[in-house]
DNA sequence: CTCTGACATGTCAGTTTTGACATGAAAGCT
DNA sequence: AGCTTTCATGTCAAAACTGACATGTCAGAG
């Protein structure tokens, strides 16, 4: 759903640069390499869901567009399909892991993601400001500022831990 | 590495408990079914990173707990293994792909995430206020205030978006 | 004219994940 | 004694995903 949501906001593209358009703009929130967007690109064909064309065009590229069915498919996707709420972050997962460590070695971890985090809102905002700037362009820009928020939310939760784990450890060796 | 840290903080736990287990504590960053963690547990006997007992349970329960080596593993992964910061969120994802729908479909669809995040971040407050009580307890709550805050920002995003797009509407359209 | 790099498409083996199917033991209720 | 729920463990086929391997085109630089 995500390559076929791609394609239909791209309006048309090759699987090559379907590829680059996903890292870059959804790649934040799922995934994809070439090896699995071109088998996809097949089997949605089959489906009935895209279009080819692979007609005089340089260097052997394929040329895709959704049908009305693939629309309708990816409207419906996400009208009438409960969404999998089931989050997979490794950063996340080790914030919990983390427990299991001692002071020291914590802070080490968190501060790296902290650094981590801190960039990546960064990114986000301009990429949202750039965004909020183009005029017609829908309203695209509010996956850039949901990013935006998640990401400054763990960069404040990393500085929040950062310091309850220091503080903990005056408490625990007061020199 | 979920798993196993969730057996090392549990300090044993048969392969039952830790399903349950699983989810409500770190179901909200990764997620296994028991048809992946029992074939799991197995595979980390043989890898000596855990050890099984089977021996007079009842209803043949088997119970595991951790080696030194799996503890050692553990902490290998944590501090030098580089974290694999690719996420999978759909709620993001489909926060991308909601441009392609009508402001009104847009709306819909965010009402139900607002809704659904701010329960979340409801029950997320209680665990971590409940899980802060806990004197000598580590700091598992850590996880519980970041699953809170990513919830917020989610739940803060839903309904900024929600403005947003009626805000747009009433411009689109000034009966 | 060669070489490098971006364009462009694939395959494949191995791992992970999902959802359905399957089985049985113990506890509690009526 | 029979019934339901919770405890408890597994298997399996299918789908999704990853990383490595493999191939070829075209444009521009030197």
């Amino acid at each position: 759903m995500a390559l076929l949501g791609l394609l239909i906001s791209e309006g048309g593209a090759s699987g090559y640069t379907l590829a680059k358009s996903f890292s870059g703009s959804i790649d934040h929130v799922w995934k994809a390499g070439h090896s699995q967007i071109y088998p996809e690109l097949v089997k949605m064909v089959e489906a009935g869901l895209v279009d080819v064309d692979e007609e005089h065009r340089p260097r052997g590229a394929k040329h895709y567009t959704a049908t009305e069915e693939g629309r309708a498919a990816l409207e419906r996707w996400l009208l009438e399909v409960e969404p999998n709420r089931t989050v997979r972050n490794e950063i996340a997962l080790r914030s919990f892991l983390m427990s299991l460590l001692t002071p020291e070695q914590a802070l080490r971890l968190l501060e790296r993601e902290r650094e981590h985090y801190r960039r990546r809102a960064e990114r986000l905002a301009e990429l949202r400001n750039a965004l909020a700037e183009e005029p017609g362009r829908g309203f695209g820009y509010f996956s850039a500022e949901l990013g935006f928020r998640i990401s400054t939310a763990i960069h404040e939760w990393a500085e929040w831990a950062r310091e309850e784990t220091e503080k903990r450890e005056e408490e625990n060796s007061p020199d």
